[in-house]
DNA sequence: GTGGTCTAGACCACT
DNA sequence: GTGGTCTAGACCACG
């Protein structure tokens, strides 16, 4: 179909966000199969290569797990997975509030900025 | 002095970041003049080029103005300044928000880390 | 092949004028991709930083579009070119009437003018 | 006072034109002394030395004339005037027309819009 | 191969 | 002294 992407931002690392996410709010299992490379490469619109790359990092991640001749699969140890989704969310936090502060926004007018637009 | 980079950020927008904190927080007042190209330069360690394009980058934006052969100062547009303020602001909160849903986060779990963190 | 360029121009603005007028001209199309920032440098016979520059200030304008690792594009987007056409050609004529004004010619001595000049 | 300028064209150029157009416009008449180079800077607010650059360049284009201890005067060669008229004129008009060229504009579309603007 | 960033160093115009 | 432009050359990330 082909899908729109931030132009500021490497596409692989986007494709990434994206299954990442999937993984963690359970839209994709543990054990799933995920499209091949060349399908996944066609679904999105984007180069083989970049698809490629894409699961090679999320394999040295250890998110996934290629199985040679059977394609790749979301891993099954519930443990890392956590760990993922713990990290990431601390990254997420992390860097929001170090921005935050470089910029010298106040602290409580950030909580309350972040509470309306989440509502 | 010499100041301390992120590598996976260009130097240039972690300058204009830099300063634009400085404006937003009132280090840097309207009209106040900033440091001339080269003295910036050997003052945060990098080449001339580089501050120049920072400068630049800014006076497109109408946060700074430089004025031939006298320097670079701080626009005494406060309106101006007011709006740099809001939409960095937001800029910020709509993309954090925007990566806490890709995450699959839940927005209680946001709010409760956001105000840990921020305490 | 090398180019000439006024002296008392930027040669980076006149890069841009150039391209322009062909953009405007539709010597150049809406999807149309340029030429690489190396190949033209070589082309035009100036540094490839300069043509980067060029490109960078061009899309800063949304004349073009650039996509990582495949090159710039003509926006499609018509509605912002025929803005650029118009305010363009205003910007040309009101700066053409300003100074015709500060020296102080009369007008049909310059409407007059202009018909023989452009006939 | 203090005058505004644009900032993309040296103050001296501007100051030249400006007095030119005086001139020209016969608002200074030939004959007519000039502010001296302290006051006039004061006057329209810039550093002495670039209205001393501005009563150089014009005397060089033989448009006023520096008597030492009595101050710079306008030229009574009334020929010298008009030539700088015609030029100035021919210039003005020549250097719209390579833009509008340029630019790819239509010279019907041009004439009306000159007409319509100066109307 | 493509754009993006950075450095070092030079030269010019303006105030 | 100040900004502005340009070159040459290098290195990196992306697709």
């Amino acid at each position: 179909m082909g899908l729109d992407f931030e132009k500021d931002k490497p596409i692989y690392q986007q494709l990434i966000d994206r299954l990442s996410g999937d993984i963690i709010r359970r839209v994709r299992k543990p054990g799933d199969k995920l499209p091949s490379v060349r399908e996944y490469a066609i679904d999105v619109g984007v180069n083989a290569n970049t698809v490629q790359r894409v699961y090679k990092e999320m394999e040295s991640m250890e998110l996934i797990e290629t199985r040679r001749g059977q394609g790749s699969f979301i891993t099954e140890n519930e443990e890392r997975l956590q760990l993922l989704r713990d990290s990431k969310k601390e990254d997420l936090v992390k860097s929001f509030i170090a921005n935050v502060e470089a910029y010298g926004f106040s602290k409580d007018e950030i909580v309350e900025l972040v509470r309306r637009e989440i509502k």
